[in-house]
DNA sequence: AAGTGGTCTAGACCACAAA
DNA sequence: TTGTGGTCTAGACCACTTG
């Protein structure tokens, strides 16, 4: 049967009072990051539950991106991130103003100084996921976008790699005339650049958005992180050098991993 | 003692697979927005599982977003969000181009052109929340940003209402000589607004970036979501006439709930 | 082999909301 | 009062990593 009940100070489940205990051994630097934590048996007698409780408390502060837990090694306090800022020179780019069209792009193919990550960058490459047809919540916005029938178009997904690392999941709906776009990958390497040196389309922006998902079991997947890890998400609609929009594009970046900088002025 | 351990396909754990098996029955429209959920121990029966297996896989669905949990109600398909989309306008906005200007800051004071919600917009306030000294890592960032010691900041958070809900954690770091501001703020609602109207600065950006994170406790609890929650960040530097740089500002919004939007060219 | 985290069970008690 | 979700326990077995 269960146990006597326990006084909750202020009905604060115990797993709270844990995770922000150990949340302020963090902040205040009494838990240093890389520092291992005590395993789950160590901190249950320590605090006087059972293990599953303090686990709960451990996977919130994993949630938290406070701590980092490694299977069958331990728990260790997070580490800062490897940041990357993309940065972009407000006002808006020319057509041919490739370093900061790049850099809107989310992607590097060459003009590395627009990003300034806090350790060297290597390569960015992108890989093709998957090829499948248009539907669903992004499909229906993609057709309205673009002003074509739903099944005109086709979805392309790709994952872009850095170092070694998944960093950006991008989904385009791409018109059925640009399937080209598949094959000539391999050459140009990056999506973007295979539509401008590969088709030589002249391309521009329409839109740009930010906003921050959960993410969901493909893209969490795909860039190796928890369900429902935060996510940026950039969004938008690219037109051709006559302003006809072109492709809807959506990309999802770890949140804690890159940052959009709008710079102002000179 | 424990049970014979049930064959779990391809490593795969039972929450997971019920979780995605829910997560499929709501993307095709077998349970559709609004839709109560079968209850935990009805779930716990039709997939014969323990109680509590289920309910980590409806946490999880709850953490994507698919699903909202009513504490003793029951648990419902989850609705689209009511979306604002905060538009801006590229090439920059001159410093005297308000629609714009207001738009970027992430408030709305009489300028609810540009925002533009799936529902009608009520009225944005802006509460304060607390009045801190700086420190931390992004006191540290503002102190370097403004080019002054930490000791000569002070933190002011707030928090933007919109139609009665908690919409946007603010938390602004100022030089001491504006203490002003927080006076002043009861006049004109905005600290935008007061820094402009009531005490006569004429501000523009330096630079605007976009990034996410999950949600904190402190976060969590201003915004009524639930700790770890996917939010987006829009933190910047604003500077007077002359260019220099005033305060950092660091804004979060729920990220399911506000979308930033670039519209380039006419 | 030993220790770590990951999953699952059976059972209990609780807080909350609606009827 | 009934049923819902929220928390907690004790115990078990598993997969993974490191000595």
């Amino acid at each position: 049967m269960g146990h006597a009940p326990r006084t909750r100070q202020g009905g604060i489940p115990l797993y709270r009072r844990i995770a922000t205990e150990l949340w302020e051994r963090i902040q205040n630097g009494t838990l240093r990051p890389g520092d291992r934590m005590p395993s789950e048996p160590e901190l249950a007698t320590e605090f006087e539950v059972n293990r599953l409780t303090v686990r709960q408390a451990i996977v919130e502060l994993q949630r938290l991106g406070a701590v980092e837990i490694r299977r069958g090694t331990g728990t260790f306090v997070a580490a800062p991130p490897d940041l990357v800022e993309i940065i972009a020179r407000i006002p808006a780019p020319a057509p041919d103003d490739d370093a900061t069209h790049a850099a809107l792009a989310g992607h590097s193919d060459g003009v590395v100084e627009t990003l300034l990550p806090t350790r060297p960058l290597l390569r960015v490459e992108e890989r093709i996921e998957a090829v499948t047809e248009a539907s669903g919540r992004y499909g229906e916005l993609a057709a309205r976008e673009l002003g074509v029938p739903l099944a005109d178009l086709f979805r392309l997904d790709t994952v872009m790699v850095r170092s070694g690392q998944a960093w950006i999941v991008n989904s385009y709906w791409f018109p059925r005339r640009l399937e080209g776009v598949v094959e000539a990958l391999g050459e140009h390497g990056m999506v973007i650049a295979t539509l401008r040196d590969g088709l030589g389309l002249d391309l521009s922006y329409r839109w740009r958005a930010f906003s921050a998902v959960a993410a969901d079991y493909h893209e969490a997947r795909l860039l190796d992180v928890p369900t429902g890890t935060a996510l940026l998400v950039r969004d938008g609609v690219t037109a051709d050098a006559a302003g006809a929009p072109v492709f809807y594009v959506r990309r999802r970046l770890r949140g804690d991993n890159a940052k959009f900088v709008l710079r102002y002025g000179a």
